[in-house]
RNA sequence: GCGGAUGUGGUGAAAUUGGUAGACACGCCAGACUUAGGAUCUGGUGCCGAGAGGUGUGCGGGUUCGAGUCCCUCCAUCCGCACCA
């Protein structure tokens, strides 16, 4: 009988189906493991192979902790609400919601056809009314909640009113924006605009100005990811940084939380690194500047406190409010001109780019806060108006982009560091003692620092102060294709809509666009086409792609609850996702805002953990490898191997890889039909009268034409070929591009493990006692499997199945006991082939994986001999056996007296000689 | 620019704690079988060399009896950088 894998495949997903395999339960009888992947935004490319990666690796793993006894939760679902339906839908008119179904429905095909242990009845959707109805709920908590500094937690911000109306906010630790002091009777006074405008700077979600890109041809805001040498990549259009009023999330309240629950959880180094370089913590000081003939004071930040006395000039963001008012006539020409310039710049070109140094001179001076002296105050692009207060002290002996500014505009150096030069670049390090600084003077950078921030608070203007690099993350996009928000305007002033009327459902709209005077797309919708209407109007923007993502993972705990996002019961029995995987493109994005809903929902009590993912790994990239043709000045195409040394006038296009034979040449006749360009395209062949293409790593997608689905493969080779063959490719971690060379190798190795059942084209296996070589091949495989599983090295994992395969079909093994075990061990990798023949093994079982996974034995491994690789300065010249009972001085001596020691020590005697027991002899010479 | 990662045969890679570099595959070479198959099986395959042997984990240095692994300098490639998901 042949490895028919097509029929076994389509066979065990049916009767899984059927019988509910993969369904999971509550089960306070068994330890719960949860098996989380991130889940997809739905393409309308469909899934391509990169994209099963991560998930093969988590159903490995939690079909092994179901069968090592595990209750194991592991759903799937989609991140349905995005961009790419959007602009399908302004390009076509489609409404997006039929796009994502129609995307949805493929993907669920793809991921069906490569077996995976998802219990689909947990599916959630984001964009689905009945998940955002809760996503809207959050944000009411989130918008109903303040972070209150001395329970150290989010708080209902209920009782942060009555403490207003009891004694105002003088006494009250929270984190806010509030200037404004108010005792209980002028809280009382307050209007109710000016009580919400008050409490708006506490809130959790709040409404606040934030920088955008704005493109006003499009009259929508675009993410930096959408602009392409500083126009809109959609028409080419400008772009420029403009305030405008937008919800905010109040993340930079958990900055500290956020770093210290990162200690409590198991992430990779790596990735735990980003996080903190992402909230940026620094110690510093903040110190006022007054401005020169002004009622002004300009706040910086700074971590060197230490070097004041090195201030030579203050650089403010060209979008600092300031700028206008302290501008002199004389410079305000220049002023302007650069403000315009630079608004025309995204943030990440400002960074990007230092070599050339731009800015202006205000004409305005700030007064040194200790020396009185006048301190020229210029604008510059890379002072980021977004961070920090948007203006420095710059201290250009100590800081280099402060020094490249000095130097670009003959601003004087001055030099506070004893004995270090700067002639040729700024002394950042901290290690220097600080001289012509006054009171400073004779330091060290440590003792100065505190120091300087003692006279700094004395005199009143500024304070000791940690900062973050972390900001507020905005929440509200003007796109049609998201979460409405729970929210009307009534006064002007914005309102939660009642739990009752949630969720408030997206509104059909006639166009996906901003309206006419630059409003969101759903300011379009007819009063009518509302799920509910109140107050003066309902709010028009719609929450980011994030806001779905921040919490699906307590949902699949419990996905079809009408009374809340998940029962009580059901959060306490699932808990923490035990294993998540996913990109590492995620990690201070989606990791981050998750991280930070968890704690605030935690705070607020609805659940009892504050990490959402105690063990996460990210899987690699899986790459495409472009086909790239050379089209000459003659506008033939031309062979990779008939290129002239010269190549001027040639140009690269990428065509489809599907159009290539093995031999990298391309199938002619099927580029002439692929598209009308090349329907008379001539050729330049090479002898063989072939046109060969170059081959190129780049990211799969579908504008290069390099996509390879699963689809192909499952059907030319099935589907538990392609999952060990993914996994065979290399460490889940690493990018690898994409090849499909190798595939036959692990095919082949599925074909050889059938045959230990068939003799003849006939199921059999013999009851005997397995020989003592098969146990040991079986047990030295069980233990490299489990250790393997255990550390994620899925790659070794496949290539021990290899080994053991090998040994077993030399040692003509065809014992019940070793193949059952083996088996079980194969299970979680090739499920389908696993499943057929653990039926044939055991007709009862109604599935392999309710078995138990084998236990190792060390006693079928014990070896009594070793054979120790002798080597001569770390050299290795030979090997021999001894007995391992030897004792580490016998071992020196029985190697010393064999003649091929003699022969390497050429007549010396040796210096020293190492015994590792059981490992090495080595001999110094 | 800032932050993170990666560099080992012709290719994907292995080497888990500093202890035999290249397991397991692909490819290639030679052969067997044959109803000629994208089937199966056997042997070989880092590089140089006829061989003895030499050499070899991005470059250069260091620590060590011993370094792919630890430390330092440099180079190259990939990912992220706040409204793509």
């Amino acid at each position: 009988m042949d490895y028919t894998f097509n029929a076994i495949e389509a066979k065990w997903r049916q009767i899984w189906q059927e019988r509910n395999t993969y369904k999971v339960s509550e089960d306070s009888s068994k330890p719960k493991f949860y098996v989380l992947d991130m889940f997809p935004y739905p393409s309308g490319a469909g899934l391509h192979v990169g994209h099963p990666l991560g998930y093969i690796a988590s159903d490995i793993f939690a079909r092994y902790k179901r069968l090592k006894g595990f209750n194991v939760l592991h759903p799937m679902g989609y991140d349905s609400f995005g961009l790419p339906a959007e602009q399908y839908a302004i390009q076509t008119g489609q409404h997006p919601a039929i796009t994502t179904k129609e995307n949805i429905a493929r993907y669920r095909q793809q991921l069906d056809l490569m077996g995976f242990s998802f219990d689909w009845d947990r599916e959630v959707r984001t964009s689905d009314p009945s998940y955002y109805k809760w996503t809207q709920w959050i944000f009411k908590q989130l918008f109903d909640a303040y972070y209150d500094l001395t329970l150290d937690k989010a708080t209902p911000i209920a009782s942060l009113i009555r403490t207003f109306e009891q004694e105002g906010n003088s006494n009250t630790n929270a984190v806010h924006d509030c200037e404004q002091r108010f005792d209980a009777a002028a809280w009382a006074a307050f209007s109710p605009e000016a009580k919400e405008a008050v409490l708006q700077q506490y809130r959790m979600a709040y409404l606040a100005e934030s920088w955008v890109n704005w493109c006003p041809a499009l009259g929508t805001v675009l993410a930096n990811d959408e602009i392409v040498n500083g126009v809109s990549e959609r028409g080419g259009h400008p772009v420029e940084q403009k305030r405008m009023m937008q919800w905010s999330m109040r993340i930079k309240a958990y900055a500290e939380r956020l770093l210290e629950g990162l200690d409590r959880i198991d992430w990779t180094d790596a990735l735990k690194e980003q996080q903190r370089n992402w909230i940026g913590k620094s110690k510093g000081s903040s110190v006022q500047f007054a401005v020169k003939d002004a009622d002004l004071q300009i706040e910086v930040f700074t971590t060197r406190p230490d070097t004041i006395f090195g201030v030579s000039f203050m650089v403010l963001a060209p979008e600092h409010p300031f700028v206008e008012q302290i501008c002199t006539p004389a410079q305000a020409q220049e002023v302007q001109a650069y403000q315009q310039q630079a608004a025309l710049k995204t943030e990440r070109d400002r960074q990007a780019d230092v070599k050339n140094i731009t800015g202006a001179f205000t004409g305005a001076y700030a007064l040194h806060p200790f020396t009185g002296q006048e301190i020229p105050i210029w604008i510059g692009d890379y002072v980021l108006a977004s961070y920090g207060t948007g203006a420095v002290m710059a201290v250009p002996c100590g800081d280099q982009r402060d020094y490249d500014f000095a130097k670009h505009f003959n601003l004087p150096i001055p030099n506070i560091f004893a004995d270090q030069d700067i002639s040729e670049a700024a002394y950042a390090e901290k290690d220097a003692v600080i001289a012509n600084s006054d009171f400073l003077d004779g330091l060290d950078a440590k003792s100065a620092m505190e120091k300087a921030i003692a006279a700094i608070e004395a005199k009143g203007i500024g304070q000791g102060k940690t900062n973050y690099r972390l900001r507020d993350a905005v929440f509200s996009r003007q796109r049609y294709w998201g979460e409405p928000f729970p929210v009307f305007y009534q006064d002007g002033l914005p309102h939660l809509v009642d739990d009752a009327l949630l969720p408030v459902t997206l509104p059909d709209v006639d166009a996906y666009l901003p309206t006419q005077d630059g409003e969101p797309p759903l300011a379009r919708a007819a009063k009518e086409a509302w799920s509910c209407q109140l107050g003066e109007r309902m709010e028009y923007n719609t929450m980011p792609g994030w806001a779905g993502s921040s919490w699906y993972f307590l949902r699949y705990m419990d996905p079809h609850n009408q009374e809340a996002f998940a029962g009580p019961d059901k959060l306490a029995y699932w808990n923490q996702v035990d294993l998540y995987i996913g990109g590492s493109e995620h990690a201070t994005g989606h990791l981050l805002y998750a991280r930070f809903w968890t704690k605030a929902l935690h705070d607020l009590g609805f659940i009892h953990f504050d990490e959402p993912f105690a063990k996460l790994i990210n899987q690699g990239m899986i790459l495409g490898k472009s086909a790239i043709a050379y089209i000459g000045p003659d506008q033939k195409m031309y062979s990779l191997d008939m290129l002239p040394e010269n190549k001027e006038g040639f140009r690269e296009v990428r065509i489809l890889i599907d159009l290539l034979n093995d031999d990298e040449s391309i199938q002619l006749d099927a580029l002439k039909a692929w598209q009308p360009q090349y329907a008379a395209q001539e050729f330049v062949c090479n002898a063989d009268g072939k046109v060969l293409v170059k081959r190129e790593v780049d990211k799969m997608s579908k504008r290069w034409y390099n996509v390879v689905t699963p689809d192909d493969l499952c059907e030319k080779y099935g589907a538990d070929t392609l999952r060990m063959y993914e996994m065979f490719l290399g460490p889940l971690e690493q990018s690898k591009p994409w090849d499909t060379k190798g595939i036959t190798g692990v095919h082949g190795f599925l074909k050889k493990y059938w045959r230990l059942f068939h003799i003849n084209g006939h199921f059999e296996v013999e009851d005997s006692q397995p020989s003592p070589a098969a146990l040991k091949t079986l047990h030295k495989t069980i233990k490299k499997l489990t250790d393997d599983l255990e550390r994620f090295s899925f790659n070794t994992g496949v290539s021990s199945f290899m080994i053991c395969v090998n040994e077993l079909t030399e040692q003509k093994c065809n014992n019940r006991h070793i193949l059952e075990q083996l088996t079980i061990l194969m299970a979680p990798y090739a499920p389908h082939i696993c499943e057929e023949i653990w039926a044939q093994l055991q007709p009862a079982s109604p599935t392999i994986f309710n078995s138990e996974y084998p236990i190792f034995d060390p006693s079928y491994l014990t070896e009594s001999s070793f054979d120790y690789p002798v080597s001569f300065n770390g050299k290795m010249r030979f090997k021999a056996t001894l007995e391992l009972a030897l004792s580490i001085d016998e071992v020196k001596e029985v190697i010393l007296a064999k003649p091929e020691t003699q022969k390497w020590l050429e007549g010396k005697d040796p210096k020293k000689v190492i015994v590792v027991h059981g490992k090495i002899v080595n001999i110094v010479l």
